[in-house]
DNA sequence: GTTTTATCGATACTATGTTATCGATAATAG
DNA sequence: CTATTATCGATAACATAGTATCGATAAAAC
């Protein structure tokens, strides 16, 4: 996007600060080893972190909080509002679709999709569920590019293949399988079970520390 | 647990073959290079990943699947059962209540709690749901110390503490806040939101390759 | 039985990410 | 106005993770 040189990791912290800031008693300005300490990460990191997108700590100070927040947001792109579709509207689809903290990442539910006629309506806060055979009409009509694919495993295959076909370029998988899409479409696996089973396993080590 | 040398970011993949192994189509044995082409990583990386945990690799036909399973299997410890709790009986606790495959990576999900008195009773599924009071009591008894937070997140601080309290150990988080917990406790955030925004920045972005 | 081929596993190298050190500086106290 | 203190930002040292090379070997072909 920018030119700015922003490591992987750095990037994947990057929304946990911006989460923080948000929720954290307000206070006119903040301080990396306050943040470090309350996200359980050095604070040297977080001053490393922040440094690439902001620029806005002073010494003695710390950071100003709100132009922190706004730093985030803009290089995080959470400005300008991207949309996105859910296919497959079983109770966890359905639980995205209505979820109504997706604007604070700049992200908006446009509609859900599900194969089942007797799903086809809308929901409870009223948004479109259509049948998937308009999936592809809808995603060309309104130029959606990213979809949210929940359904059960057996479907995910062939979900995932419709998805492509529509013209969606990254799928945020929930379903427990890795589907196999073809060059230039971007597939992330978020697998519940498995984070739950790692966070049981952490504890079992006595790994305290958040993760 | 056992002294088995193995990085973090392998541990992170694990699970990952794990998932792909149970999924395609079954084969005697499988190669390293074709695994890694499934979930776009290099070759060399899963045969280290592998190493680390089977050794049941051969030259000139590779692995052999349902070993490999069981040997991913017994590292991630999903053989023998952790229980959990859910905390918030809202669409996506109920989801998660309900889903049924949790027992492929070793957990259970025991009940839900509520504090919403018209949420208690029974889920679809035959899953209890307890009022919190009960909560404290409950994990006593049945010596739970995992729990999933998926309350609102104006709730998620004193429900996180009301967890701590009935001597929950572990939580994975849903709400989008980082509720601070005491030294010993572990808190695995995951934030839907964000994970999507990442994943519509990385196309913005062409980068191509699964995540 | 020897040669060829596909694949693993070990070692060495490179890249990336994290942590320590230290000088600079804004705010405060004297 | 000077000294002190808290904090940042840059550089350098260190640790972790990823990749390439190469020898070893099991299976298949000849």
């Amino acid at each position: 996007m920018n030119g700015k040189q922003v490591s992987k990791a750095t990037l994947q912290r990057l929304p946990s600060y911006l989460t923080y800031l948000r929720t954290v008693p307000y206070r006119e300005n903040i301080s990396s080893a306050a943040i470090a300490g309350e996200l359980g990460l050095g604070e040297i990191q977080v001053r490393k972190d922040l440094a690439s997108v902001s620029g806005c700590g002073r010494p003695k100070t710390g950071y100003r909080t709100d132009k922190l927040i706004a730093d985030l947001e803009e290089f995080l792109g959470y400005k300008n509002i991207d949309n996105a579709v859910v296919v497959g509207c079983g109770r966890l689809g359905m639980a995205i679709l209505d979820y109504n903290g997706f604007s604070e990442y700049g992200m908006n539910i446009e509609a859900g999709f599900d194969a089942d006629e007797d799903k086809v309506g809308v929901s409870q806060t009223g948004k479109e569920i259509l049948p998937t055979e308009k999936l592809e009409e809808y995603c060309g009509k309104y130029d959606i590019k990213i979809g949210i694919l929940c359904v059960p495993p057996e479907c995910a295959f062939q979900a995932c293949r419709m998805m492509v076909d529509a013209g969606i370029k990254a799928i945020l998988n929930f379903a427990p399988v890795c589907p196999s899409a073809p060059e230039g479409i971007i597939v992330k696996n978020v697998n519940i079970a498995a984070q739950l089973a790692q966070l049981a396993n952490s504890m079992a080590n006595r790994e305290y520390s958040e993760i």
